[in-house]
RNA sequence: GUGCCCGUAGCUCAGUGGAUAGAGCGCUGGCCUGCGGAGCCAGAGAUCGGAGGUUCGAGUCCUCUCGGGCACGCCA
């Protein structure tokens, strides 16, 4: 990647100078290689003259950063002009308190253009994740309603993340967890016993106090009697409850299976909690706790230790950790989370990360206790808590009764700006779905602004190719010829070809710190680079008088930043259109 | 009571301990008949909730505090 260059350059010449005696005797601390927020301060600034300084002055030396600056700046112009590895630096700066900002050099960056190209689907990869196999576990929404608003954000985290960590090195394996067993499946049973015995025509059926209501369980209940749930009914009491639940469970899981699929989230694993009891591992992982003396007795129930481990170190008059066998003999819900992450971990993965809602926050240090019971680290268990959803405009929420479901907005804006609006904001904030923006067919969408971007390249393609331009006219094209263009051009074909090279950066980052947002952000900022390129230099423009090795140099950097487009679109789940629908426009008044 | 998240422009939000705090929308003014105008240019708009602290440097880290959201079961 361009920074671990820029970084070994810094890193070399720091380390002639202090062969030689020329900086001060202390540990060279960690610095850092950044881009400017200022663009007038260069492509790269490194703060490491100051942090030496520091350094220095702590060990009570005498130091002066910019001096510092000055000698090693002086020592990187000598290492970039005698190695030929690091040509691409032009000219090196000692600025402010002390930084030392490089800037590359034009004519080397419009060459960069042929390997984005070359890169084409693989461009923006890296390779920090080493193969590391991880488990991402996303939506794992319950299988007693649709998948809302609220809890399909996870959806979206956990698909793009998947993507970006697959692009920067990752083996991950996407799964859902379907908590289809326990007490909640009886209860849907009963609710959905109301709602079948009420489409059959039954005068006045018994509703069950509690349960879950809402018109969504009537159109559930007239597919499974289209299914033949009928016959359920008849089943002895005792059966019923559960054996409607079942069936009910397994009609909502078709749906939410086919949302997740409208909205392109694919899952490589659908996990089935029920699946852990008569698969033996439910009693397995009780037993490998007790083996290793994790678990106690206290008013005939079994208790996990997690308490040893941290998990509720808070909790009031509770050290006793948290029961895991009722005193009825019944394992509880957290038997099965220990019993699915043990088989997580038995399948090979490094690493598990969960995305769930805020109302699960208190997992995190039960399971983190669970792993480190298992013979894991705290941190081979991460959980990614993402914030609530609102819709822009309206009050909602289960209390007001007003849900609303994915399917909902899928209906209104479709998947593309939907998967784009979500993963604006960061998985920390609360997120306010702006309906009527992303409602909105025009260029103020940000979502479909970078579609848009990718949209006209191919229409710029479509056009050389109706004027018989054909791919083998500009393939070889020098792009490097550009570098003789005027500043009003230069700078945005070279502005263009910075927001390229900066994907590595992106996904790098998004991988590692579990930000998939990030990769919006780098869409909106490589849309706008691109729309200043395309205002302001133009290819075919009629009457433009471009000369031809230009125009053949302009084609070969907007290959590039197609290419670009594409890849930001795909990691983000989206489509690269080749043309924009034309939205109805209203008629322009002639003045 | 305890814990987690948030507080940055009119609104919704970015922001890697760095230099002059950014984007989208909205607002104001101007340009434009095309490589599809779903356009371009310019501008106004911010005591980064508040108070201390850490350091060469704090929107960012620490403590306290105020405001908003969410959660704390032998439920799942």
């Amino acid at each position: 990647m361009l920074r671990d260059t820029i970084f070994d350059i810094v890193a070399r010449s720091v380390a002639a100078l202090r062969e030689n005696g020329d900086l001060p005797d202390v540990a060279l601390p960690a610095f850092e290689i950044e881009r400017p927020q200022i663009a007038s301060h260069g492509d790269y600034a490194t703060n490491v003259a100051m942090k030496l300084a520091s350094a220095a002055k702590a060990a009570g030396e005498k130091s002066n950063p910019r001096a510092i600056a000055e000698i090693i700046a002086t020592r990187i112009r000598e290492t970039v002009a005698v190695v030929p590895a690091y040509d691409l630096v032009e000219t090196v700066e000692v600025a402010g308190p002390g930084f030392i900002n490089l800037r590359l050099r034009p004519a080397w960056l419009l060459a960069q253009t042929g390997r984005v190209i070359d890169e084409g689907n693989s461009f923006g990869s890296v390779h920090v994740g080493r193969g590391k196999k991880i488990n991402l576990e996303f939506v794992s929404a319950n299988p007693t309603g649709p998948v809302t608003v609220g809890n399909g954000r996870g959806a979206f985290i956990g698909d793009t993340l998947a993507a970006v960590m697959r692009a920067a090195g990752y083996d991950v394996t996407k799964e859902y967890y379907f908590n289809d067993a326990g007490g909640q499946i009886d209860k849907l049973g009963r609710s959905m016993e109301y709602y079948l015995r009420l489409a059959l025509g039954e005068a006045d059926p018994s509703k069950p106090d509690e349960g879950y209501f809402g018109p969504y369980y009537e159109t559930v209940a007239e597919r499974m009697i289209a299914s033949g749930a009928k016959k359920l009914l008849k089943l002895p009491e005792q059966k019923r409850a559960s054996a409607i639940g079942e069936a009910t469970a397994a009609a909502i899981m078709d749906d939410i299976r086919q949302t997740m699929a409208k909205m392109r989230v694919e899952f490589d694993v659908f996990f089935n909690q029920a699946s852990l009891g008569p698969s033996g591992e439910l009693q397995a992982s009780i037993d490998e706790l007790r083996a290793a003396g994790y678990i106690e007795e206290y008013e005939g129930a079994q208790w996990a230790k997690t308490n040893l481990f941290g998990d509720d170190k808070d909790r009031e008059g509770n050290e006793r950790g948290r029961v895991i066998v009722r005193s009825n003999g019944e394992p509880t819900y957290f038997a099965s989370d220990v019993a699915y992450m043990r088989n997580k971990f038995l399948r090979g993965f490094d690493r598990l990360i969960m995305i769930l809602g805020p109302d699960h926050h208190g997992y995190i240090g039960r399971l983190k206790a669970v792993a480190q019971m298992l013979g894991h680290a705290a941190d081979d268990m991460h959980i990614l808590i993402y914030q609530n959803v609102t819709i822009k405009g309206q009050r909602m929420g289960k209390r007001l009764g007003n849900i609303i479901t994915l399917d909902e907005i899928y209906e209104e804006v479709g998947p593309d700006v939907t998967r784009f609006f979500y993963l604006m904001r960061s998985s920390d904030t609360h997120l306010d779905f702006d309906l009527d923006l992303a409602r909105k067919q025009t260029d103020e969408n940000p979502g479909l602004s970078v579609q848009y971007a990718h949209a006209r390249a191919s229409g710029v393609f479509r056009k050389a190719h109706e004027q018989g331009i054909t791919e083998s006219d500009y393939a070889t094209a020098d792009v490097t010829a550009l570098a003789g263009d005027p500043p009003e051009q230069l700078d945005r074909e070279l502005a263009m070809i910075r927001q390229l090279l900066r994907l590595e950066e992106v996904v790098e980052r998004a991988a590692l710190l579990l930000e998939p947002h990030h990769l919006t952000r780098y869409g909106m900022d490589l849309a706008d680079a691109f729309h200043q390129f395309y205002d302001h230099c133009p290819i075919l423009k009629q009457g433009a008088d471009i000369p031809l090795d230009v125009r053949n140099a302009r084609l070969r950097l907007l290959r590039a930043a197609q290419a670009g487009l594409a890849r930001t679109l795909t990691l983000l789940g989206m489509t690269a259109p080749d043309r924009m629908e034309r939205a109805e426009t209203v008629e322009r008044v002639e003045a």
